[in-house]
DNA sequence: TATTGTTATACTCTATAACTATA
DNA sequence: TATAGTTATAGAGTATAACAATA
């Protein structure tokens, strides 16, 4: 993703990348490939862009092993305190049985808490522990720099069409079954 | 995906919907739950935009059984009559080592064939059977009404910024390592 | 009887290593 | 020596069924 370096935004010099793999080298044409409509796909664009992006993720909070799904986790009890389980679950669309074991390893490395509802003692409650508190700042902050990148490629405005389209979607698919 | 009956789409009226569950008839809020910076997040927006429009592909096309992967294959190999598999596989980022159970299935259905290049025997170039094609007919059809779907949720001129935008995110990502 | 959290389990996707036959 | 295709396999992610405790 994103400049890391030098990285030429530009589509135009393809011609002398070519030989990156030494491939061109006899007969074989590098072949352009025709991807037909799919590079008209919403579904598929979709796809592609989503791996991307969650590539850079991953390389990013590499360091402090965390992947999309338990950023996600950490955000929401940070800013809702408190939530069952199944609230958490629901908000973000990951089934209560996938979501013990991601809970537990979020305990087993001090992050989070659980603790039994007084009010219904099925329920359990969940908290960022002080430990967690703090690790959310350096998240916070690894992810402003990823999201940075990302934006950069699009610039501020298209960015933000771009999330609105997307939540537009999101919200139809909601009303859904 | 897309109003498929009545649902009403105002979040306005969710008072008389805690009753639907039983659950809010004593003490629990049934908790606007506060995302945080998370619904800003274009790789978050992305997942759940990308997961949204892939179930109503697979909904779409869970008559033929033809999964999103494979659509592309069949759509690649039908664009590019005779290209090698590692070809294929790099167009739409596959592994080859994923590809060849792909591809077994797909040959099983009697709508690929593999045949051994003459020039390099090591290779094995693909193309659709007769079969196939016609197939291909059914599934561009399916296609098309699926993809009408998503884009009356945006409409045409912000579908189109939508997979623009996208691709541009996709290009950038292939200049990366 | 229904719901919360849990275990066990299975299936799909994706990733790595090692092999074969060709080049 | 390197490449195209292949096998076997391991790991995520995600899905269903069944259970205990509680409502």
């Amino acid at each position: 993703m994103a400049n890391r370096d030098n990285r030429n935004a530009n589509v135009k010099m393809k011609k002398r990348k070519q030989n990156r793999r030494k491939s061109s080298r006899r007969n074989e044409i590098p072949a352009k490939i025709d991807l037909g409509h799919l590079s008209d796909l919403i579904g598929y664009a979709l796809r592609r862009a989503q791996l991307a992006v969650f590539r850079d993720f991953l390389k990013s909070f590499s360091a402090v092993d965390i992947r999309p799904t338990q950023y996600g986790v950490l955000t929401v009890i940070e800013q809702n305190s408190g939530l069952m389980q199944s609230q958490v679950c629901a908000a973000l669309g990951i089934r209560q049985t996938n979501f013990v074991a991601l809970l537990n390893a979020l305990e087993r490395r001090g992050l989070t808490r659980r603790q039994r509802s007084a009010s219904d003692r099925r329920s359990r409650t969940l908290y960022l522990t002080r430990k967690g508190e703090i690790f959310m700042r350096d998240l916070r902050r690894i992810n402003r720099v990823h999201e940075e990148r990302v934006t950069s490629l699009l610039g501020e405005q298209e960015r933000r069409r771009l999330v609105q389209s997307l939540n537009r979607i999101i919200a139809a698919a909601k009303n859904d079954s």
